[in-house]
DNA sequence: CTTGACTCTATACCTAAGTATAGACTGCAA
DNA sequence: TTGCAGTCTATACTTAGGTATAGAGTCAAG
């Protein structure tokens, strides 16, 4: 598939796409005679891949580093495992984070009625 | 205190404490009679706040909006839980995806030594 | 075999979130 | 009372992540 019709299909805009490539980010499966970027079948998925990962608050860079993760055939097991296990480590902290957020709005809601409403429990949530 | 200490405190540049006064997220307490910014004790707390969610993928403008549900003083309750309840959803949208890129990259270490490697897993556990 | 939609590269521009600099003021301490 | 660190406002610059435009090439349909 052509750049077109993947940026369509993802609801991306096409220079997006080109950036990425830029980025290092999602390169297509290879090019026509006529110099066209040519997709497979994972393209979609890997620009939602992207798309749903910046709002989980990573950057870029940091996605590169997670899709390069995959490519488990040239670095040794042990690297990999290891890198693997600090973004394992960073994903649980972002969890637990956002888990205290969430019983701070809960409580915030719940206590609406009865008149609490102290700036304390949001702010403490991502406290340490 | 004054902005060079809390800076200090929280490790931010002073210059990032004014932005974040100019965006609305952090107002000082006072000023002094030279015109100095006073901070009172949570000040930190909510520079940190605002750090944290910033790597949970939240916006300057849409933590301005998670702060501004503290502010529950004015309008009215119903309007508030119901913006709260909508933050709630946006979060555990949040950990659930983050628990399947968790999932994917547990998949992925374990399967490291038995050599599967596909790159199934990593771009499915954001998919949908 | 031409025309119109699409693509190419390169370059310029845009917004969010800062960061730095200039020039003036504050306020404490020697 | 002067000197120096810290602060003030205003303005300019920077980086990340795009988005738009210009000018040239590609390609399928008529």
């Amino acid at each position: 598939m052509k750049i077109g019709e993947l940026a369509e299909q993802v609801e991306v805009n096409v220079q997006t796409i080109r950036y990425y490539e830029r980025m290092q980010l999602l390169v297509p499966a290879g090019r026509t005679d006529g110099g066209y970027r040519e997709y497979g079948l994972a393209a979609p998925k890997a620009v939602r891949f992207i798309k749903r990962a910046q709002t989980l608050g990573f950057t870029l860079k940091e996605i590169s580093a997670l899709l390069s993760l995959r490519a488990t055939s040239s670095s040794s097991c042990a690297r990999v495992s290891d890198r693997t296990e600090t973004k394992i480590r960073e994903i649980e902290a972002k969890i637990a984070d956002l888990g205290r957020l969430k019983d701070a709005l809960v409580g915030l809601k719940a206590g609406c009625a009865s008149r609490n409403g102290g700036d304390g429990p949001i702010l403490a949530a991502l406290d340490q």
